[in-house]
DNA sequence: GGTTGCATGTAAATGGTTACATGATTGT
DNA sequence: ACAATCATGTAACCATTTACATGCAACC
């Protein structure tokens, strides 16, 4: 999905400024299953404005910068529906940590530890913050949301239960990566 | 990380050629967290030989197409073994199929069941594709594929016992999005 | 005869991130 | 005084994807 159907996406559910768009995708209760940042945007807005699928009007703030709130049209809900209905991408997931952590061996056992420390706070800060109230909400986007709960909550688990097998010094006399060495 | 450094990393495990690179990164046992298409990985190995990072050797094969095959230099190994240490971009996850089920109220009940029983087999055959042996895989190698699997493992079983709520005919009359109407 | 698998590679286009520019207000 | 939050936007840069080009062998 590109940026511009996600911003759709968001106004469907109410009039946001660009600005409340990125919060809602990196901070609401609901898992990042799709990210964007300013830089992509604004400029999507704008193009969704020039193609009519949103409108916009800046409201002026007292004791703060004007934002511009867009809505969407029946035009932009239409694009959207369709695009729900076009070709699924299959799902990408990329991550530095699992990449480090699984080359562990070669890492000194402070830096093993804090990866793996690191990694578990993420998540349990994701899930602490997915806690919010879900009255009102769509049974579609509740789905999504006790699914990311759900996996979330897996993946602390696992690296609780799995943590010290990481970390035992055991590991660091294998012979897996000959010619490779820990580096400080 | 970029691509060079996934190609480094898969090299660590012995020699390959790039199309055994990107069979490894989609089809090995491992969770694919980190992918990489032909287009980037044959010029990543081309800058890495420039580089002295890796060697490259033709192997002629009889009745098939010749193949290169890269082996990971010593200088290869430390500059890989550092990367780990450089900074850690925070996990990225992008999903359509969420992204569409999060507006289920959208979508008509076939398209509804099409997707989510396209999505629980997409992981459950991710989970039978992982089944592989695992004797002589280093210990973080172990961990993050038992971590992939635990994960998959709860997607897949959230789906199972949430399906119907997501297929059952009364959320066809939310009103929640109102203004919006399923597409055909 | 058509598709899949093996095998490499280039070029263009896409799409997104990063860095920069601006500026007021509120909290520490 | 300094950092953070609110708020928008542009431009350069980067990385990756997609499409194209080539060709043989095996299988159905």
């Amino acid at each position: 999905m590109d940026v511009k159907t996600v911003c759709l996406g968001v106004l469907m559910f109410g009039d946001a400024s660009g600005y409340e768009i990125r919060k809602m995708l990196e901070e609401g209760p609901f898992p990042h299953f799709q990210e964007a940042g300013f830089g992509s945007i604004y400029p999507a807005l704008r193009a969704l404005s020039r193609a009519g699928q949103v409108t916009c009007q800046e409201v002026v703030q007292p004791g703060r910068p004007a934002k511009k709130v867009y809505s969407i049209t029946p035009a932009g809900r239409i694009t959207f529906a369709r695009s729900l209905l076009g070709d699924t991408a299959r799902d990408r997931y990329r991550s530095d940590y699992l990449f480090k952590l699984f080359f562990a061996e070669l890492l000194d056992a402070p830096t093993r530890a804090r990866l793996i420390d690191e990694y578990g706070a993420l998540y349990r800060d994701l899930i602490g913050r997915m806690k919010g109230d879900l009255t009102g909400v769509p049974e579609g986007a509740r789905f999504v949301h006790g699914l990311g709960l759900a996996v979330y909550r897996a993946a602390v688990d696992y690296i609780d239960r799995n943590r010290d097998r990481l970390l035992s010094p055991s590991i660091e006399e294998s012979t897996a990566w000959s010619g490779g060495e820990a580096v400080k």
